[in-house]
DNA sequence: CTGTTGTATAACGAATAGATTATATACATC
DNA sequence: GATGTATATAATCTATTCGTTATACAACAG
């Protein structure tokens, strides 16, 4: 079961919130890694990285198993759903209040899907 | 135009992972309010609630005015735009390398909507 | 003009975040 | 068992966050 609490959704927040994070989790959408791959395609100390992977780990975000002396990291599947699920609610909330702004909400999705290539300071284009 | 730089990202996830801005937002969600109100609805001191307001501006979640003496704080669009498309477009990522998740995401979306009652410690229920 | 109200600004403090180095441990390999 | 590799843990450093108090200023009310 998903746990809600409002701590929860700050460690989803607080994780995405950091340019390496959000990295790395591009990095496992794409392929599971270990510590020191990540640290390596990162530039960072192996004990920063493995800071970073704990993170989200407890946000949710990413799981890992240690298998001989390898830890291996992979995408977590619940997290995100958090953080959407909250994004979403309240964008219910305020389309109410602002009608308008439905439209411009509308206009801007086809546009930044598009627009965006952003994020993690890691883009691989 | 969406300014979609990194930093800016940065800005909107660490304004949501902080309970009090996310109230904030609930709260602006319902009305527009001084600071003053927010402040005593949050059981905070001016100066602690403007900084809260400052960062919220900042990850363009919310727009202020002043009139006279009073800063009247009203949510301002494109902010949660931003932080929604990384989401979602992650979300996609994800769900081609994890199939299955598809399912228990469809199946999520609809528990969670009702579940969440969450996220600012501020519930008015 | 005087007093009160709403903010702004500055300075401070405790706690956390992001990163490091140094050291220890555990596994793999030869 | 000696060596190298992958990680864990502890201590440290700087910068930022979240909150405070103290002070100043600006605007409305009388």
């Amino acid at each position: 079961m998903v746990q809600c609490t409002p701590g929860h959704i700050d460690a989803v927040f607080g994780a995405l919130s950091d340019p390496t994070r959000r990295g790395v989790l591009e990095h496992l959408g794409r392929m599971d890694a270990s510590i020191t791959t990540l640290a390596e395609r990162f530039e960072m100390t192996l004990t920063g990285m493995r800071k970073h992977v704990g993170i989200l780990e407890d946000a949710g975000l990413v799981a890992t198993e240690k298998v001989g002396r390898v830890r291996t990291c992979r995408l977590g599947g619940r997290g995100l759903e958090l953080g959407a699920a909250w994004i979403e609610q309240h964008r219910q909330l305020w389309s109410a209040r602002f009608e308008a702004l439905d439209d411009v909400v509308a206009e801007l999705s086809l546009k930044e899907r598009t627009l965006i290539r952003l994020g993690s300071g890691t883009e691989r284009e």
